[in-house]
DNA sequence: CGAGTGACCGCAA
DNA sequence: ATTGCGGCCACTC
């Protein structure tokens, strides 16, 4: 809301913001960290998802290419599973309208 | 407690 | 247009 300035550690605002992702949207590292207010932190981004609770949609975020990244619970190929279960067109672990399907947050 | 790593991004030349 | 480099935060061991 208003303050949203740091109360909550960076990961909350991250988990926060990627437990909201819709289906069939997707968001890059770079632009939740930025919706975070440090879009330098992409790193944090990758390194949270990594440690990040797989109840949330890791799956729906992607690199900047709008390629699946590494380390997903499971593999790749169970991220790609996830998207395409969800109507997204994946190919080659790589979104294919992925910039159409880039989601924004509601702020 | 301290140090290192990490699924990255943006910019500059 | 392409390539290379640096930098920030949080988590884990």
């Amino acid at each position: 809301m208003s303050d949203a300035k740091s109360n909550d550690s960076f990961k909350a605002r991250v988990y926060a913001i990627v437990a909201q992702i819709p289906e069939g949207r997707l968001m890059t590292y770079g632009d939740i960290a930025g919706y975070c207010g440090q879009a330098y932190a992409a790193r944090v981004v990758g390194g949270l998802a990594h440690f990040g609770p797989s109840e949330l949609p890791w799956h729906r975020v992607v690199n900047r290419f709008g390629g699946l990244a590494s380390g997903f619970h499971g593999g790749r190929e169970v991220q790609a599973q996830l998207l395409k279960n969800e109507s997204v067109a994946c190919t080659d672990y790589i979104v294919d309208d992925f910039k159409e399907l880039r989601w924004r947050p509601t702020l």
